[in-house]
DNA sequence: ATCATATATCTGTGATCACAGATATAAAAT
DNA sequence: ATTTTATATCTGTGATCACAGATATATGAT
């Protein structure tokens, strides 16, 4: 065995895309405020890079709304209105709720185990005394995923990556303190009985309990009162 | 009334975004055929401009998938296989059908008047031999968007524009040369009956006329054999 | 102390240069 | 004529500078 084979294959890694992928990771754990400003220079000096990568990956993530260029070229989280939370949760429960019908049917045996392991994991953290909200939300996060990415639609994982992208810093706004008593009551049922229908191999159950788990987090989100009103968002 | 007054508001508009809306318009209107290699220095010599502005659109319409950067550090406009397609035609009838149905409970009259506007210059341009290729995707273009306008769903109406970026270059490869004789009777059909059930408020029959057509085209496309095997698109 | 003005600093945007890798072209050797 | 080697050119990427607009700070007058 050369030398050459032992390398990995190095896969091409331009700075912008690891830019990019950092401040994504900021923003879908919920590190970074809704309303927070941010700078290029800053965040170039943080990372240790020039502007041009960061310039590149903030351009991306402007495109993707997950950063907000205001009229006066200041760069924000967004903040995000009652009612376009309500679409963004009626597009989830959509495009999620077809990819979880997918998956149920096409699922192999071992990723039904590494997604009923999630589960277990889940609700093992919601029951300490206090639940870790960062962990809570990665666990949350790698269960869905894992049955949405059972369907074998890459498409449809970008845009449903897109929606989660957009409402990470308002979700880590109620998960960073721990969610309340009954809303971790409610979440624990339907991703109960989501994982239940799954292994039951009932499509139509498991995107009901999907839908179902997706508007009562946003109920209670809305119920928190952290969204603003839509002249704010402009 | 001063001066000032009579003055546009003048939003402000980056070059960025308006090579990036020429590039778009490029794309969706098919006058870049899948495949094809572009270079940002030819683009940006093209436009009269640096290369800077053609390096962020053309960042973010990678990001979009709307073209693609390969291996060798070259951008093309991604070619497409069967199963691509087939998926992110599923994806459209679920979106652009939530769109439709939405839209039917509660379009304006006025919007109506007008749709029922481009579905007759879409039949007439169809009734002409031979029809104007790219006037029939700009109006097949019109009357669907005006629909989905209806839904009032800004977020959903992203969505649906990034799709139809991405089969823009297919769609056309096909509209090119105008549509053959039976794709052109379906089609009509089609917008007929869909038009005709938003003029009776049915949601559900205008979600059905809708996911038909798209699913009709998309059959033809893919008898046409444009498509490429998967290996060709990575 | 309060308000107006001026200065300094910070913002994103665009242009230009330098660089490494890949491709095409031309020259040379067989 | 064919293959190999060297050169030139073209690719995207990153860094740096210049600029105009906006914001904050400081300076001045009242």
């Amino acid at each position: 065995m050369t030398v050459s084979q032992l390398l990995t294959p190095l896969k091409r890694q331009t700075l912008s895309v690891v830019v990019y992928e950092q401040i994504k990771e900021l923003l879908i754990s919920g590190r970074m405020m809704p309303g927070e400003h941010i700078s290029l220079r800053s965040m170039a000096d943080a990372l240790g890079v020039s502007v041009m990568p960061v310039r590149e990956a903030v351009q991306r993530l402007t495109a993707e709304q997950a950063l907000q260029l205001t009229p006066n070229r200041t760069l924000r989280v967004p903040q995000m209105s009652v009612s376009q939370f309500r679409e963004i949760t009626g597009i989830r429960k959509n495009l999620e709720g077809l990819a979880t019908a997918t998956a149920t049917e096409c699922l192999k045996k071992e990723e039904i185990r590494q997604i009923v392991l999630w589960h277990e994991n889940f609700t093992e953290e919601m029951k300490k005394q206090p639940p870790d909200g960062a962990r809570l939300i990665s666990l949350n996060k790698e269960l869905h995923f894992a049955i949405y990415r059972g369907a074998c639609m890459p498409m449809m994982m970008q845009l449903i990556e897109a929606m989660w992208l957009r409402i990470g810093p308002i979700l880590n706004y109620d998960m960073r303190s721990g969610p309340s008593r009954e809303g971790r009551r409610t979440a624990l049922i339907h991703h109960a009985s989501m994982v239940d229908a799954i292994l039951r191999r009932d499509s139509e159950a498991a995107r009901h309990a999907l839908e179902a788990d997706i508007q009562s987090a946003a109920d209670f989100i809305i119920s928190v009162g952290v969204l603003v009103s839509a002249d704010e968002t402009a």
